[in-house]
DNA sequence: CGAATCCTTGAACACCTTCAACAGGGGTGG
DNA sequence: CCACCCCTGTTGAAGGTGTTCAAGGATTCG
């Protein structure tokens, strides 16, 4: 699915990244700023080496260092449990940011991981910190992008606390449509970079519900999946089930609302 | 059991907060500070006029102005599913920002209301963001709590998700008991501040779950619960029953971790 | 081709919820 | 000040939703 003119190839990874061609700019951190602000945000940006499926960004533990914005592919952030159980707390798509829970110690709490071959951008947090004089919209627009993803987190617990397993699934998949939307792919129409077992662990499900649940909507007719592809196919219906709450697109951009 | 001394009297409303003499000031935002740096943040910090027991700070929907600081009492936020019911994200103690949520969209997507007599200070977030400029460290500052909320939320995801009511109620104690002891408070003894009703919401579980459980808990002599007061008597195994995982105290401090 | 992994399906069970009734405070009004 | 009432909290029994256990099928990759 990633679109291959994206992906940085090994021999230039370092290179600066040209956030002003990126169509990704709209979703990412420079939401509305200007040419000069750009080249200095350019500057300190550097697009890593593509990380292969399964490849951790960073792990759990890991002292903090960068911020990262994802470019093409797919991750999956999660935490574990005193016991070593995993605890799936998102998927990352194109033109979102990871690692933001971990300014408060310096250390990441949760681990990232590719769920297919994935470009992203690393921003130095650092540096990043040192452009907020010259670019005061900065810190803001950070701060938008947090406040979102707290949002984010709100409607999960949602999801967890108050829904039946019908519900989270409808929710989780209409969600993901509405982001594929917003990133020009088609939102009736796309591929699943995780597993079932990843989807049930984020919902708190297990993986034999998740099953259970998909081959249920099939007979519903309200989707067609067969192994990683999805299609939708009364969308307003899913979107019932899940109690809809789509929340407004929000003009005023940032990434993209997730479920 | 809020510190009465802390409470304002309604005529002194509106009027100048010293963040200096403030005991809570090393929970708050203005964590390591100088007295200049007080001194500008305390000029567009306003007591608001205390609330009353189940009096909103905000509806949800409201346009967001303010970040709000709990001074004494505290708060409970909740959010409402499509269908009316509501869903607790979060209860707040004294030195914990709320409202964070709101950046993004400029706009209330939760609701705060008081769980009992309780004084908030107004930080209008416009101005606040005026003082960036003037003391670099502050959006930092926000940053951290933001993050440090970030992973509190991921802390519930991982309650709701995987853990059994047990393990819930038990992480819920523990937390609140770590909390009342970082504001001087005994972590052994305390109020609960929140009805059974909003215990269950916020950790996933019918009301009538919470109750049996906190029997149980006292027949296994691991607590003395009658009305609001709590006494934990074994908090080891408490610890051991909530899969402990304490976070480190995190020393650079910030406000308080809330489960 | 074989192994490993992922996904699906079935059946029994467990945990928690729901429904229901009751007890105990706390507040209000007589 | 007492009586009453409402709300919150407690306890019991039945029921359901999702889990767990188990096994079989599909897909990928060496």
């Amino acid at each position: 699915m990633p679109n291959d003119a994206l992906i940085a190839r090994p021999d230039l990874a370092r290179i600066k990244v040209a956030c002003t061609n990126c169509t990704l700019y709209q979703l990412c951190l420079p939401v509305g700023m200007g040419d000069p602000e750009l080249a200095l945000l350019e500057d300190i940006i550097k697009v890593k080496r593509p990380l292969a499926r399964s490849q951790h960004l960073y792990q759990m533990g890991d002292s903090f260092t960068s911020l990262y914005a994802v470019r093409s592919g797919s991750l999956k952030t999660y935490a574990l449990t005193e016991d070593g159980r995993e605890q799936v707390t998102g998927f990352h798509l194109p033109g979102e940011l990871v690692g933001l829970d971990a300014i408060s110690s310096e250390r990441h709490h949760c681990a990232a991981r590719a769920l297919e071959t994935t470009s992203v951008c690393e921003i130095p947090f650092d540096r990043f910190e040192d452009l907020w004089v010259r670019i005061p919209s900065l810190p803001h627009q950070l701060l938008r992008v947090m406040s979102k993803e707290m949002r984010h987190d709100q409607t999960l617990l949602m999801l967890l606390g108050k829904k039946a397993a019908e519900e989270r699934l409808a929710a989780f998949l209409v969600n993901l449509a509405g982001r594929f939307g917003q990133r020009g792919f088609s939102s009736r129409e796309y591929n699943l970079s995780m597993s079932r077992n990843d989807i049930g662990n984020y919902l708190g499900l297990a993986v034999e519900t998740v099953s259970r649940l998909f081959t249920h909507f099939q007979e519903l007719n309200l989707l067609n999946v067969h192994r990683k592809s999805v299609q939708l196919l009364d969308l307003p219906a899913l979107q019932a089930l899940a109690g809809v709450s789509e929340p407004p697109p929000d003009t005023r951009a940032g990434q993209g609302g997730r479920v």
